[in-house]
RNA sequence: GCGAGAGUCCCAUAGUCUGGUCAAUUGGGCAGGACUUAAGAUCCUGUGGCUUAGUGCCUACGAAGGUUCGAAUCCUUCCUCUCGCACCA
């Protein structure tokens, strides 16, 4: 059997009777996707194959159960590694884009991944991102968008802004060795904040793995505390804080080197010390400053402790975050460590405010003291239980009005706006006399001009005729924003898309979008916790306060698959010379052993080491199940066979329901492994049905070998005949296999020539050995007995060794 | 530091939720055998230790304790590893 053209043969039937093309229908629906891929020019990886596969198998697990499946694929082909790229071979990134989506295409359906190919997008289609500027346009008008200046993250290899989340431990999230830059800059966000509560309430509910839905919780990061207000020079400074209990420790504030009105706070004697500061913290990045020591200067400034009316210094600080709280804190040294660096190294009073032992004495501390204890010197509240005076100061200070309770996040709103060509123009016009504008809505798309020059800057700033527009208000001469989107905003919502994603009048039609959604199985990496997930989950809950959807979650079902590693167990790649194409592995072997193979390693969620001899065992598990259907014997299948094939019927059936696809892999190993050639063809057809999801060429091969006219892609899941399920035939393996293994052993142990080998049996077990399986594996000859049978010829008189499962055995 | 997860017989992996049927699944490797002129493919067997005509015993599922008649499986503590976040006040 020749595999390859078997599989190409499958393919090409496959798109020509559209077997996988879906309507909405009265069928129960079901809704599998995998996370679309950025098409990259140099094509398809191991990765992508593995969780293509791992979502392939779903969707036709789902769709032999009944269901009405739908699997569609689509492009992320937007964004600036294409860009990039491009310039770098010299083309336009559409070409460019456009040639590596076709490749991507081509090999998706070399792998024989069954999806409804008549819904495939493209992000970078006008077709398509013209409604991420009709969604952008609908935000705007909502209040969602906004443009801010404010200190933003900057890749200078990007030559763009990044949203937060694309910051990785101080680093571009696509250049893990650029420092992201802090600067100063206009940009447009969206305001994901406006749902942080809902975001992080919901994720309690989501069928999600635990990592996943903690990640998320903490990006969102809540926390409870108290706002303060402290006066400064007569103006109110709210700040917050988890730690009321120590206001009476509070010995100087801190200001974010950051913040916008740093200015107004500092003092004509102190502006020259304050400028020297903020040139030296403007030079470093945001990861130098994580591992930077904390350094300040004093502002010139006091503010007023609401409480004990203490004048307190107020200092600008390089770690106090602008964007998180107000911008500002209180500093107490005496309890929390950073302060107390700070304090040591600039010699601010520490004042200990809270005590285990009443010990008030600060001049020998070592560090922080963070535990519990009473209230010292606290005024009012002196001798109070500190845990107790967390309530007990806000309330007093919500009674003088200059405090409340409060929450925090760590969460911030979402910066969109890239100044890169190859993303969706933002549709808004700057005119000088009304603002910013929004494009009509009859205007859209903005399309992306062909004609730019790439180098220094945005290249959109070169057409002219792109840049200089009339202000759709007032017909005065504009200007056309330049910023593209973040490539996320296209990935925001294309599982809605996939709907209805020919619509040329909406965005997709409402009724089509109620009966997909949501996604009843998403499959993707990791490394989206904090990205993609978290913008789809509120594009979804913003579309649905729009009136566009009526779910809350898009993907109330996640399942992440784990990584394919090198042979040497290590992250594939050019330099490490561990990389492994699939193309080559499907051209060697097939798509289908690459199939069986990657699932049968390991537990789909956990990462997997390629293995040359693995695919190589794969290959010939798919020789020997051609093997055992060639050569069987079809008309009535055994007891055993029926026994074996329905019992593998529901095992695997419930292996696949819950991608423990290794452990079907395994089953299926057993399965044919005591298959006997006598099978009907209807037991030989389940066989067949069983293992289709996983090698779908070869099953839909023997399946037409079979006569049958039908693709065994949508034929349904075979019923599980229970009372065909005889656990007798498993004893009977597992006595067998017992004995022969006992037989050989003796036969190992002793050296005599043997001819003959006698068993002796319990009555009741008799029928539990199959002699001729036993004859066959030890090659000899095999006489069984019953321990009472009168005429048995046992010399040594073995039989009364016999035990339950377990023969007596005489040789000669 | 905080958070999530994991540690099983040469390697990988199943079993852990629902304790006994577990020296423990499956693949790979390795070893022996059958087939073959030979090789390959295929098939059978073995692969913790000692021991034995198929037995029995010991040691074992990261470490140490505990619960139990009984633990790879439940509880406690510890160690190691992986991943994510990280001056969030």
């Amino acid at each position: 059997m020749d595999m390859n053209k078997i599989s190409k043969k499958w393919q090409e039937k496959w798109e020509k009777a559209k077997i996988f093309e879906v309507k909405e229908d009265s069928k129960n629906k079901y809704y599998v996707l995998e996370m679309f891929p950025y098409p990259s020019g140099s094509g398809l990886h191991i990765g992508h194959t593995f969780v293509y596969t791992v979502g392939d198998i779903f969707a036709r697990f789902k769709r032999m159960q009944g269901l009405n499946v739908l699997h569609p694929m689509g492009y992320d082909s937007l964004g600036l590694p294409a860009e990039n790229a491009a310039i770098q071979v010299n083309e336009h990134p559409k070409d460019y884009t456009e040639k590596s989506t076709k490749n991507f295409i081509k090999q998706q359906k070399e792998l024989g991944l069954s999806y409804d190919w008549s819904r495939m997008l493209k992000t970078c289609d006008p077709t398509y991102y013209r409604w991420n500027q009709f969604i952008f346009l609908k935000f705007f008008e909502k209040g969602l968008v906004y443009r801010k200046k404010a200190p933003v993250n900057w890749c200078s290899e990007c030559k763009t802004v990044l949203a937060n989340e694309q910051v990785h431990s101080g680093k571009c999230w696509r250049h893990e060795k650029v420092d992201v830059e802090i600067k100063q800059l206009e940009q447009w966000f969206i305001k994901t904040t406006e749902y942080s509560d809902e975001l992080l309430d919901m994720t309690d509910d989501l069928d999600w793995p635990h990592r996943i839905k903690s990640m998320q919780k903490h990006w969102i990061g809540k926390s409870y505390g108290t706002e303060i207000i402290f006066d400064i020079n007569g103006e109110k400074w709210p700040i917050f804080t988890t730690r009321p209990d120590t206001i009476f420790g509070v010995t100087f504030m801190v200001v974010s080197a950051q913040h916008s009105k740093l200015d107004s706070l500092v003092t004509p004697e102190q502006k020259l010390e304050v400028d020297k500061f903020l040139k030296k913290v403007k030079s470093v990045s945001e990861k130098e400053l994580e591992s930077l020591e904390k350094e300040g200067v004093f502002t010139g400034s006091y503010a007023i402790n609401p409480l004990s009316n203490e004048k307190i210094p107020v200092y600008a600080g390089n770690f106090v975050l602008a964007e998180y709280g107000s911008g500002m804190v209180m500093a107490v040294p005496a309890h929390d460590p950073r302060d107390f660096e700070f304090a040591k190294k600039y010699k601010i009073p520490i004042k200990i405010v809270v005590s285990p032992n009443n010990s008030k004495e600060s001049s020998n501390l070592k560090e922080a003291y963070r535990g519990h204890g009473k209230l010292v010197d606290s005024g009012d509240f002196t001798g109070m239980d500190n845990q107790d005076a967390v309530d007990a100061v806000a309330k007093q200070l919500e009674k003088i009005k200059l405090g409340k309770k409060t929450t925090q996040y760590k969460f911030r709103d979402w910066l969109v706006s890239r100044q890169r060509y190859w993303g969706t123009p933002i549709p808004i016009i700057h005119c000088d006399s009304c603002g910013e504008v929004p494009v009509l809505e009859k205007d859209l798309p903005i399309e992306l001009p062909q004609d730019v020059v790439f180098g220094e800057g945005n290249p959109l700033l070169t057409n002219e005729k792109f840049v200089n527009v009339k202000c759709p208000k007032c017909k005065k001469d504009a200007k056309r924003e330049t910023d593209t989107m973040d490539t996320f905003f296209d990935s925001s919502w294309y599982f809605l898309r996939f709907c209805d994603p020919n619509n040329s009048k909406e965005m997709f039609n409402p009724k089509k979008a109620d009966y997909w959604m949501p996604v009843d199985q998403y499959i993707g990496g990791a490394e989206h916790a904090c990205m993609h997930l978290i913008y789809a989950r509120f594009f979804t809950k913003a579309l649905r306060d729009l009136g566009y959807v009526k779910i809350d979650e898009p993907f109330p079902k996640l399942f992440n698959q784990g990584m394919v590693l090198g042979e040497d167990g290590e992250k594939m790649s050019k330099s490490k010379g561990n990389v492994v194409d699939p193309r080559d592995i499907c051209k060697k072997y097939s798509a289908d052993a690459l199939r069986f193979f990657l699932v049968s390693l390991a537990s789909p969620d956990k990462d997997r080491n390629w293995s040359e001899k693995g695919i190589e065992g794969s290959h010939r598990f798919i020789n020997k199940i051609i093997e055992y259907v060639e050569t069987a014997k079809i008309g009535k299948s055994s007891e055993r066979n029926q026994h074996k094939i329905n019992k593998a019927i529901q095992q695997v059936a419930e292996d696949y329901g819950n991608f423990k696809y290794h452990t079907a892999t395994m089953k299926i190993r057993g399965l044919l492994d005591g298959l006997e050639p006598d099978i009907s063809k209807e037991d030989l057809e389940s066989f067949i049905k069983i293992i289709a999801p996983i090698v779908p060429h070869l099953a839909e091969e023997l399946w037409s070998n079979l006569k049958n006219k039908s693709f065994v892609s949508v034929e349904s899941w075979p019923n599980c005949d229970k009372k065909k399920i005889n656990e007798q035939f498993d004893k009977e393996e597992e006595f067998t296999d017992k004995t022969v293994s006992d037989i050989l052993n003796i036969l190992n142990l002793i050296d005599k020539q043997i001819k003959k080998v006698y068993l002796y049996v319990l009555p009741n077990d008799a029928d539990s050995y199959n002699l001729e399986d036993i004859k066959k594996r030890v090659e000899k000859e095999v006489i069984l007995y019953k321990v009472n049978d009168k005429e048995k010829y046992d010399p040594d008189n073995k039989s009364k060794k016999a035990k339950p499962g377990k023969p007596a055995i005489y040789l000669e």
